[in-house]
Formats: structure tokens, C-alpha cells, sequence
DNA sequence: GCACACTTGGAAACCGCTTTCCCGGGAGGT
DNA sequence: ACCTCCCGGGAAAGCGGTTTCCAAGTGTGC
């Protein structure tokens, strides 16, 4: 590997004049020197070991992003923002993936602090384990003390700065207009009862429900995934006419269930799931969601997290319902 | 920020010491110093400086992926199974998204050159365009000549270790089932002219009709995604039975088209991709496609990087033709 | 013509950790 | 009892950069 000390060495000049004038410096050096620094880098095809360079500076140009699944759609967008937002910054990204296994996002959170990354984001639902969360708190506490940047697209349940999806209001603003088109008898995929993110929406949904004086919903708990959403399907009663899964993902498994077993959506029921993934627009028959700006929510997070606030802030995004073709209007 | 030092000193030992306790060594520590090391750095919250390790080891536990597009289903997956197994592996994962841009392609090497990642790996299709090729050909040089281990998802190209599908084969072998069911006039949404994998899929569906005596396609070239597969799909004639999509992306993108305008897929139009993209199978009408184990080839790119193998390898990975309701027989 | 600030170049300390090399002491062989 | 070998411990030399500090050169203003 060629070093900076070769580059110097073939241009005849010191170390403190090479690295001037190929890794950027506030001081000026001369036409003449410097010409000769670039031409001996170029001809010896030099590259500056970054490792090097971020021990010497203390800090170093890459980021950490920790999602739970790459596959899912929901965390690819989440993730592209915020890569997006990291490559005007001109940052590097380490991308950590937990399959879902809490213990895991702790795990990353220490070796992304070892790295020294300027800043890690946490992508994705936390879970209702006071227990872990306290451990990721204390290994974030030990991150941030060390002058490291965190933020969490998900719950405020950390203490950093966070991008919080309405998911209640959303999932409740959802019912009402399931509701206003008629529906009475309502399931709930639910998934993990753990998971925040799902909880919260099957909350909001039911809490809306309520407040209609609407009877409660059948709420049906499984994976958070697609299977999860197909398997719970299975277990929807006769007289429910209208099915939420708490993802689009889950949506389009039940969707899938009901299709093999002859129910049509929506005449014969309805279906709707929530986060309005991009990937899944074209779905036959589309489906009704809620949409989030889930790009926007990757970016945002970036800039928390690399703001100079002081003061943690917790931004709420609104989800948007959008009404398709999968649910119908009752008579 | 606590360092091994800071540990050393609090456990009364040499940094030799503790650094053999902490960080892993041939050397063994007495146990009782041991025992002192690991509660000085318990106690102190101590976090190894990865940079510095990096750069005293002369070795990081890094590697890079290079994909074009994150939030494609297609390189999601690809990257997931890289992902998986560089974790077994022990290993963190830098992953940067060209957004299709061979130029970024280059520049990512040189970054991760720069930060001395122990392998990259570019996933995705090539350009034919041999001056962007040698030049990301000479970065992959230098990268190589200071130790650095390469490997390809996509074309044989680049003189590294490639994982390729057979996109000609398959497409090939689509042509063939697909004429087999009394299908002469076809369309192909072929994608972006210089595009490798387009290029080569689009090429090996036609010579497969030419072989068989059939009339050649009508090749309409586009964007490679979902909105170039709509767009291409206003451009097939009449007379066309049978629409072939280069990706599944694609073929969902003319499934749309197809449905927006009235003409119903299999009745009016057969319609097939390529991939097999699991997010997409749930896709109404199910789509006629080649299977690729996608998860498998980006694993297998990594194995094959990591490997120590002098030779350059290139292993071909056949796709499976995989016949769905989104074509129909001809009477 | 001289004291003065300003540049520009280089020597060397330092970033935090790994690893070689050296040293003292106890085990084992004869 | 003596010598060798092995083993646990520490001092110190890097790893490849950045940056502080110093010295020398260059203009300026009087």
C-alpha cells in the first residue's frame, strides 16, 4: 500500500506539506510544491487510509444506520433517505440489520461506537421491554458521552432525537373513515404484541372504534411480516367486513389469504394496511392505506441527529389516509 | 472518550496487558490481572477505537457493497444475503447506492479503497461502455494491489471473482416455454441499451425465437424500473400476444399499463419478467418470470471475495423459468 | 535600512491500539 | 543443584496520518 510517506518521499517534500496539500488544511501551500505532491500521488496511485486519518482527527466521515430487515420495503425506503441525506453530507453509511432480534440493535450500537461513527440512526419499531430498552439506552448514553450523534425513526422511548410516525392518530383517522363508509364489524392483524409500532396502531384503531361507539375489533396478533399478515387472515371471523393489517406487508399477505380461499376484496370484505409502500402501489386491488413520507422520515432523521440542537426534539410526521380500491363502501 | 490507557491505568497494569485482555491475543493474562482489566473496563464504559485498531492491525473487519439501488426489491435481496453472511463472518457492512450511476460506481471504490475495507463488492449490472469499465477496472486494480479482495454480482467484466446469472440462458429458456404455448408475436420491454443485464436478457429471448423460426421482437428500450416498464408498455402493438419485461420491476410497471388501459393480462396480453422478486409475488395477476436465488448469489459473491482462491472464479447461476397465471396458453 | 507581521515549509508530537522484544521467575530435565 | 525452556508481564516501536510549533523567507510601513 502506498503511504502518504512514499507520496512525500517521490515529491521531495515533508509529510506536514503532503498531507496538506491531498487531505484538505487550512494552510496554503505553494504552487510549485503542490504541483509536484499531486503528480507523485497520482503517478504512485495514492489513497489516503482513512483509518489513519480519523485517528489523528477524532472523528471520521461515516454514519450507522440500524434497521430490522433490508427486504422489507418499509425499511429500504426509510434507509434510501437517509443514505440519500448522507451522501450530500458526503458521509459514508454502515448499514446493520437486526432481523428483528432486539438484542441485536444493542450489539450494533456498541460497534458502531467502536467505529466512532459520527452518528447513528435507529430505524424501526422499539419494543415494550422496558429491560432492553434500558440496556440500548445505556449503550446509547455511552455512545452520545463519547460525543457520538444518535437519532430513532420510531417511538420517543430513548431519549434522543426521534421521527415519530402518528401511528395512533393515523390507524384512528383510518377507522373513522372505514367507519364513515359503513363498516361496523372490524379485525385487527395485529402483529407482535410487543412491537410498538404495531400496539400503537392497533390502539388507535380500536380507541376510534370506541369513541364511535363502534363494537371492539377482532384483534389477531402474529408477525409483522407478510406471512404473519396471511396467516392471521386465517383466523378472521365470518362476519367481519372489514380487515386492518398494521402494515402494508401484512396487508398483502391476508390479501393473498383471502384469495386463495375465495373471498373477494372488497365485495366480500374489506382490507386496508398502513405506511403506503411505494413497491406495492401496483397491487390489485389496490389497497387502502395510510401514507407515510417514509423518505423524507430517513432524511430527516440524518439531520437530527447531525443537528446542533442542544435540546432533543421529537418530530411528529402526520400519515395521510388514502382511500383504494380494497375497501368498499357498505351499503 | 475512555480509552485503553484510561483502563490500564485503572487496573493498575501495562497497556500491553490490558490490551491482550480486552482485545484479543495469542498471549495469554494471569487471572487474576485479567479479572481487574475487565472490571476496570467495565467500569469505565471502555470501547475498543476500531480506527486505531485498524490502523495497528493493518486489517479492518469491514467490507463494502456497491449496489445500484436500494430500495429495488432486486438488490435489496441480493444485499441481504451479503448481509447475512458477511454478519456470520464477523463482519460490518459499509453499503453505498450508486442510484444507477456508473461514475459513483468508481468513485465508491476509491472510498472504500481509502478506508481499506477488507472486500467490495459491486452488485449489479455493467454498462457497455469499456471506457467506464476501464476505469473502474484500474480503481479495482489498485484497490487489489494493496490487498484488497473484489467480487461482482452481474457481468464477468471487471477480472474479479463474479457470481453471473445466466440472463441469456434464461431468457432464452422463457422464450422457448413461452413459445411453447403457441406464442409468436412478441414485445420486449427491453430497458437501457447499454445495460449488461438488459442488453444480454434482451438478446437471449430473441435468439431463442430466431432458433425457433419465430418472427423477432419488437424491442422497445426504457428506464429499467417500474415507471420505464409502464412507459415501454404504451409502445406494444396490437397484434403483440405476448410482452416480455427484462425485470419483474418492469413487467409489474406494464401490468399496470396494461390494466389502466382496459386490456386484461393473460386474456388480451401475456405478460412475463424476470427475477422472481419475492415482494412481488403476491402480484395480481401472479407473474410468469425467471427465478434468480438471489439471496444465495449475494452471499456467494461475498464467500467467493473472502475467498482465498488465487484464480479469478466465475460461477454462472442458472435462473429457473417459473410459469404463471400472467400468461396464458394460445389456443 | 530596519523592525514587524505574514507566509510557507519542515520536524516532531500525538491519536489509540497492537505487537515485538526483553526480562524475571518458576517448572522440568539430568 | 544447575541449566534450559516456557510463560506472564511491561517498555517501546510502530501503524499512517494531522497538527502544533518553529524557522526561514517575503513583503510592508516608516
Amino acid at each position: 500500500m502506498v503511504t502518504l510517506e512514499d507520496v512525500a518521499k517521490q515529491a521531495g517534500v515533508s509529510l506536514a506539506t503532503a498531507s496538506r496539500v491531498l487531505n484538505g488544511s487550512t494552510r496554503q501551500v505553494g504552487a510549485a510544491l503542490r504541483a509536484r505532491v499531486e503528480q507523485a500521488a497520482d503517478e504512485l496511485g495514492y489513497r489516503a487510509n482513512i483509518a489513519a486519518q480519523t485517528l489523528a482527527r477524532g472523528a471520521g466521515n461515516v454514519i450507522g444506520i440500524v434497521v430490522h430487515d433490508l427486504t422489507d420495503p418499509y425499511f429500504a425506503a426509510l434507509a434510501d433517505g437517509a443514505m440519500r441525506a448522507a451522501a450530500t453530507e458526503g458521509l459514508l453509511v454502515m448499514v446493520g440489520t437486526t432481523h428483528r432480534d432486539p438484542e441485536q440493535e444493542i450489539a450494533y450500537v456498541a460497534t458502531l461506537n467502536a467505529q466512532r461513527v459520527r452518528a447513528v440512526l435507529l430505524v424501526g419499531s422499539r419494543v415494550a421491554d422496558p429491560a432492553v430498552t434500558g440496556r440500548l439506552r445505556d449503550e446509547l448514553a455511552r455512545y452520545r458521552s463519547g460525543g457520538g450523534r444518535a437519532a430513532c425513526v420510531g417511538q420517543d422511548l430513548l431519549g434522543v432525537d426521534t421521527v415519530a410516525p402518528a401511528n395512533r392518530e393515523g390507524a384512528a383517522e383510518l377507522a373513522r373513515a372505514l367507519a364513515g363508509l359503513g363498516h361496523t364489524r372490524f379485525a385487527v392483524l395485529a402483529g407482535p404484541p410487543h412491537l410498538v409500532t404495531a400496539a400503537d396502531r392497533c390502539a388507535g384503531f380500536a380507541g376510534a372504534l370506541e369513541d364511535l361507539g363502534l363494537p371492539a375489533p377482532h384483534v389477531i396478533h402474529g408477525p409483522f411480516d407478510r406471512d404473519g399478515g396471511y396467516a392471521a387472515a386465517q383466523q378472521v371471523g365470518e362476519d367481519t367486513t372489514c380487515v386492518f393489517a398494521v402494515n402494508d406487508v401484512m396487508a398483502v399477505g391476508a390479501l393473498a389469504a383471502c384469495r386463495e380461499r375465495g373471498i373477494r376484496v372488497p365485495e366480500d370484505v374489506s382490507v386496508a394496511g398502513f405506511d403506503d409502500i411505494v413497491t406495492l402501489r401496483d397491487h390489485v386491488p389496490a389497497l387502502t392505506t395510510v401514507r407515510l413520507p417514509l423518505k423524507n422520515m430517513g432524511a430527516r432523521a440524518l439531520e437530527l441527529a447531525l443537528g446542533e440542537e442542544e435540546a432533543v426534539v421529537v418530530e411528529q410526521v402526520a400519515g395521510e389516509v388514502v382511500l383504494r380500491e380494497s375497501v368498499r363502501r357498505l351499503v
